[in-house]
DNA sequence: TGCAGCATGTAACCTGTTACATGATTAG
DNA sequence: CTAATCATGTAACAGGTTACATGCTGCA
């Protein structure tokens, strides 16, 4: 069975997490409660069912850990499917569904390639992103052009936020991709 | 029965579109899949289970019509009690939890402000916007701090735009602020 | 002794996704 | 005539939320 992709944003935080380290359930729900991985859920009922499905997947492996024994941890390890499984994850095509609907995954999987993927993939992803992200900002303008007289001032004043977002967004994407270009042309020489 | 606040936010969506005037299932949709609004879910599998829900709480109401049938349409129109769960809705207080896991629902709160509360109100709710998601920036840019050394590049520079992000929208909702608390002044004297 | 916190989990519920079904109408 | 589009819907499934349960340990 090939590594599947993983569909679920709370799934791939944890994986993502676990690739950096071991960690059991409660330490993963830690991370969530202090940063800013929260948004992606910190509920015990949430979290101790995704670990439950990973590891039927083969995609993590828990192991009973009995030193500091409250009671017996489980400490989940990312397997080599897992791996591959997140690796296959962070590299897919950036979609324009993808910026419209789920931008919180698509900057969730950036932040965990360093170090899992190369650096070709990395600035061709964000290549992709700032393209995508320009696009839709572009299409957005265009119907609030269309739309401005018909629109209320506080749609309009959203709308208004959200193209400068995703604006914003893509000139970020173009930032760091040319950095992480400079970065590698230095290596290779 | 007092009216119920809208949880779901295609619903509350769905609500605000009817406050504006009937329509249809598939005038709805035919926004969601034109508009930004599609965040919000086009797929009619979404939309008329939660026009059924909300026809059940009697907040909106059904009427089958006949001029320009291909078939019969049936075409929906926010009741009283509907529109004072909208307004119920709207004019909840902004929580921190809002500005971290639903910033979508509190700008499409927003979009829909304008003719359905009063001016207080809406500058109210900028103002909280603001503070709330001005501290939230603050905490994300706390936790940046403590943990710069130990996150990998990728990771930073996603929490750097977030924490961008944040400001951005604060920043945004003091200008708008202004601009109506001086429309209002404007009205008054 | 009792209470707060650690660490794990479950069950009911709600809502959204995907995929399919249906029948009518209009354009080529 | 037939294909696309209009307009409405349903069923199976997935995943998250809320609320609760459980037992252990350290502390006042």
């Amino acid at each position: 069975m090939k590594p599947p992709l993983i569909e679920s944003p709370l799934s791939l935080a944890i994986l993502g997490l676990l690739s950096i380290g071991p960690m059991s359930g409660y330490d993963l729900r830690k991370v969530f409660l202090t940063t800013a991985m929260k948004t992606f859920s910190a509920s015990p009922g949430a979290i101790y069912p995704a670990l439950r499905r990973l590891a039927k997947d083969a995609l993590i492996e828990g192991a009973v850990d009995q030193r500091n024994a409250l009671r017996p941890r489980r400490v989940f390890t990312l397997s080599r499917r897992g791996k591959a499984a997140l690796g296959q994850t962070l590299t897919q095509p950036v979609a324009r569904e993808d910026v419209v609907q789920r931008m919180g995954v698509l900057l969730l999987r950036f932040s965990f390639m360093s170090g899992l993927v190369e650096g070709r993939q990395i600035t061709g992803f964000l290549q992709a992103f700032a393209t995508e992200t320009e696009a839709y900002a572009g299409e957005m303008e265009a119907t609030l052009r269309e739309n401005a007289s018909r629109l209320p001032f506080s749609g309009r004043a959203s709308l208004e936020l959200g193209i400068e977002s995703f604006r914003m967004n893509a000139r970020w994407a173009r930032k760091i991709r040319e950095e992480l270009a400079k970065r590698q042309s230095l290596k290779r020489s």
